[in-house]
DNA sequence: TAGTTTGTACAGTTTTTTCTGTATGTACTG
DNA sequence: CAGTACATACAGAAAAAACTGTACAAACTA
């Protein structure tokens, strides 16, 4: 038989999450690649993928890692066979706490590392002799990074809710209200 | 006085933040125009951004433009002048919170809706009398998007969370703590 | 009104990113 | 051991994005 319509909606479910992988900083053929693994039944090959998406392989090995290093692809084994195999990881929770946790973490440390170092500069610099002018520009560079610095505590924070699971105390999983 | 402390404390500043925007799917260059903005204590005017970073007007123009679509930078007015005045919204948990809400939303509002309309779809095809695998194959589609129609569920009242600024309830501002 | 100043549309250039095919190293098979 | 299958490094091609200078429209000035 001959209906086209199983693999329509499944095709218009995996464009949607292709389109809106940005938010992942993953380009659309990587989203769609994921969009394709999360539907397959079985962990796929990469010539699978490739077949499937009409890609070279090269692109489809490229965009497993991607995948892997954003920790939302895995990497199976399975006695007898050759190929590798691969399959989306099945805690969307997780895959999306992960990313932001790790993304927001590494800016907030870099950012306030930034901020501490140059703090500490211009308390040094505040007690020598500086023209007023100059003073009062220390100053001022003073109060932002001040304030950069209490955002970023916050923002660890934000990121500590999530990666410790109490961000599900406060707003619980759907599959787990029935 | 040329003393370059007070300068480069605050370029350290303006290039941690510019490298560390990609969070914001911003370019460093971007990013660089939005750190210096940040440390003016007056609003700035094309002109002057482009001395500052020394680039082209037209990027200038361009850039502001992506800050301002991303509620990052504020056009502001003043008597007398002639030349369009800039400058960065004081409020960084404020452009944290809009910034993720609305892409958040965005991308949540076009998979829900895909998912929705196949599984209308899938329930259709489910009545009428199909190949055994083809019903199986449409059975195990369902459930995958199941699963991601309460995962978005659950995003969605995340993104509540922080639009609604309950998050503020849960995670105290630094600056309110003294 | 004519003459400036200012911001941006647009076209062209440079740079960066993505994608492909070939080549190579590794790990299996017999 | 040779022979095969596989993943990926690498180089080059194609596509996309960032950036610039010019041109022009709108808003202001006198």
């Amino acid at each position: 038989m001959q209906d086209k319509r199983v693999e329509n909606a499944r095709e218009r479910v995996i464009e949607s999450i292709s389109k809106n992988m940005d938010i992942y900083s993953v380009t659309p053929s990587v989203g769609r690649l994921y969009g394709a693994m999360f539907f397959e039944k079985d962990p796929m090959t990469l010539d699978e993928m490739k077949d499937k998406l009409q890609m070279s392989k090269t692109s489809m090995s490229t965009g497993v890692r991607t995948l892997i290093d954003l920790n939302m692809v895995d990497k199976v084994w399975r006695k007898g066979e050759r190929k590798d195999l691969y399959e989306v990881k099945s805690d969307w929770y997780q895959t999306f706490t992960d990313f932001f946790c790790i993304h927001w973490r590494k800016g907030i440390e870099m950012n306030r590392d930034a901020c501490k170092e140059s703090i500490a500069e211009l308390m040094k610099v505040m007690d020598e002799d500086l023209s007023k002018e100059e003073k009062m520009m220390a100053e001022a560079d003073l109060d932002k990074m001040s304030y950069a610095l209490g955002y970023y505590e916050w923002l660890n924070k934000v990121v500590d809710l999530f990666e410790s699971r109490r961000i599900f105390d406060v707003i619980d999983k759907e599959d787990e209200l029935k």
